[in-house]
DNA sequence: GCCGATCCGGAACAGGTGTTCCGCTTACAT
DNA sequence: ATGTAAGCGGAACACCTGTTCCGGATCGGC
């Protein structure tokens, strides 16, 4: 675009740092970490932050476009390069839920609802055409129940994230792989 | 027991008004209710909601603790009255996650982990042992997956739960009977 | 090297919440 | 009726966190 002078460098790689920091930060801590919080792993002021992201739920909404964008991929290579229909949705559910399981805090903001999900909503667009396509697949070829539908997919997600970010009563975390194979099971048909 | 002379009138009266208070205001609101609001709705100081209770996370327990003690009751009941070993266990799961669905904000207070354990220890037991005896049962009849233990239970409620407790990104409600459909679907075995 | 626009730091602010404290009220045994 | 111990109300406290603000440092084109 004409007349948009690019970033000063050190700001650009401000942005950066910050958009490490808190990936980490709220992976670590889930989504009530602090601000300043953020700022000391970037070893930046808390207005450096504001300045970048004019509030925290913008800031975690960058971090939740991120992992769509990842899902998305995730989910294209399988469309491209998985011949099985099952394996394919099966593989995707299963890697993104594994990618997810890394950084549990983003599931925690979510759960919060403290974050825009505007930035989200073209990445998460994308995601679902990739999955809508594997599903139609899996339903012609007959191994995915005739009901199913991509709008079953974040409800699916949802019960699985909430397993990887909370644990049992005495403390030990739960078994979410256990909990999406057996979703899976009622998924499938064969 | 001796010594222990009863509480003064008022003083029980009281309490009552407060349990059912906080269940009311935690259940629309969520776990994030403020005392404050309780004792509003309670027509009582906060004061008087620390004479009772400790702490918030206590007061929380004690609600848990009540919704166990009624999911243990619904798991009893299946235990004598069902005949039909898979009904028993998939009964008493829809019957208690409906249950669970009419105020959402414990789960809620669950997940932000804001709740005392403690009180709730004991009805929990209590559950626990009713539901491993309609397993036990469910996979004599091989009607359950023969690798179902009690412990998938949390986790599966876990799940349905969270599904209660959010929204699709766009704001329309979470299915959660279904995704507890697809577990079913996932354990049955027939 | 110089200068202005850009950006940074972090103290201060605002608002909200759990909890305490204590003077006053009320129940109830006598 | 009355005294007293139990109970009550709610202002005040302590603390935490997102956000703002602005003097000062820094970058980058000349």
């Amino acid at each position: 675009m004409p007349g948009v002078r690019p970033k000063r460098a050190d700001a650009q790689r401000n942005r950066e740092r910050i958009l490490v920091a808190a990936k980490e930060v709220f992976g670590e801590q889930g989504a009530e970490a602090s601000m300043e919080e953020v700022g000391r792993v970037a070893e930046v002021g808390v207005g450096t932050l504001y300045r970048h992201f004019p509030t925290k739920q913008v800031l975690l909404g960058d971090l939740l476009a991120e992992r769509f964008r990842l899902f998305h991929a995730e989910a294209a290579r399988a469309l491209e390069s998985e011949d099985d229909p099952w394996e394919a949705f099966a593989g995707t559910l299963r890697c993104n839920a594994e990618s997810a399981s890394l950084d549990v805090g983003l599931q925690d903001a979510l759960f919060r609802g403290d974050v825009s999900w505007e930035l989200a909503a073209e990445p998460l667009a994308a995601l679902t055409e990739a999955m809508s396509e594997i599903i139609r697949r899996g339903q012609k070829a007959g191994v995915i129940r005739s009901d199913f539908t991509v709008s079953d997919i974040p409800v699916m997600m949802c019960g699985v994230s909430s397993a990887m970010a909370n644990c049992h009563p005495d403390g030990t975390p739960m078994d979410w792989r256990r909990h999406l194979e057996l979703l899976l099971d009622g998924v499938n048909t064969s």
